[in-house]
DNA sequence: ATACAACTTAAAGCCAACTTTAAGTCAAGC
DNA sequence: GCTTGACTTAAAGTTGGCTTTAAGTTGTAT
């Protein structure tokens, strides 16, 4: 069974001159051709895609996917490439999720901040506040603010 | 205490044409300038850069973070617009991290996949692995797979 | 056989977010 | 008062990840 490149665009939610832009930057050498130069897309080029749409959203660049997928083409030679560059992504994902969850917290204290000065109808309310209305959840952010290691 | 682009850049680990790009762009309408036109930035515009800083981790345009500073610039009749733009971003968030919970698992099944393929010595050894073996909380990934909504 | 939609390529264009360059100004130390 | 390093601006350049354009080919339906 065989999809063109615009029923494969349409599985995968993007535009047809993606799939042919990332052809071209070699992240994409399993698909083949059929005789007249179309490109044929088998059942099984979703696993590949799979592992694109995987590395992508872990926010790998597609040259970085490139390097894997060109490892991956030359067999089990690569196997400890590939691995350290799975586990590389994998520790890059677990620090994106604590970065998030910082930045949830800065986003709970600021929906918070304008919650109660809406209620107030000004956010001048703050700067009465006494530090025990502040939610126990928020204190700490204040604290931190004082060490500001990076920031941007 | 005032400090120079140079000074503040250091302090938020960036470089000096950053700020000024950010400046120009309209995202630093706090900072004020000597009488020679040098910018001059006070302790507290640190409370404006972290609001910035949140709100780019967040994965907010710059456009869009202008338009915050814009808002607030015009006091407490925007309250209520700066509130929805927060809640907006916090939901963004809430979604980045369903989106990184997937993309660790997927990871992590990977990443299982060459520690195996890497002690049998061949990826062929995934061709022929009873289901039994594959740990558990990698099954339900197959069978995600099988239904695919979108995916790049 | 012909029309027509969907495919092909190479090259140019676009957007965000910076960075670099060029030419010039400011201000602290000697 | 002069040097020097850090500042100033405007404008051009860069990178990543696509999208659009132009010109041409393929393959299916009538």
């Amino acid at each position: 069974m065989f999809y063109t490149i615009g029923e494969m665009a349409q599985k995968l939610n993007v535009a047809p001159s993606t799939l042919r832009y990332y052809d071209k930057e070699g992240l994409l050498p399993f698909v083949e051709r059929s005789s007249g130069g179309i490109r044929m897309f088998k059942d099984e080029d979703m696993d590949w895609l799979r592992m694109l749409g995987c590395l992508k959203k872990a926010g790998m660049p597609l040259k970085e996917i490139r390097t894997f997928m060109d490892w991956s083409r030359q067999g089990d030679a690569t196997i400890d490439r590939r691995l350290e560059l799975i586990e590389k992504q994998r520790e890059s994902v677990l620090d994106q999720q604590r970065q998030l969850e910082d930045t949830l917290l800065m986003l709970d204290y600021k929906r918070w901040y304008y919650q109660t000065a809406r209620a107030a109808g000004t956010c001048a309310i703050h700067d009465t506040m006494p530090l025990e209305q502040i939610p126990e959840r928020f204190r700490p952010l204040k604290e931190a603010w004082k060490n500001e290691g990076e920031s941007l």
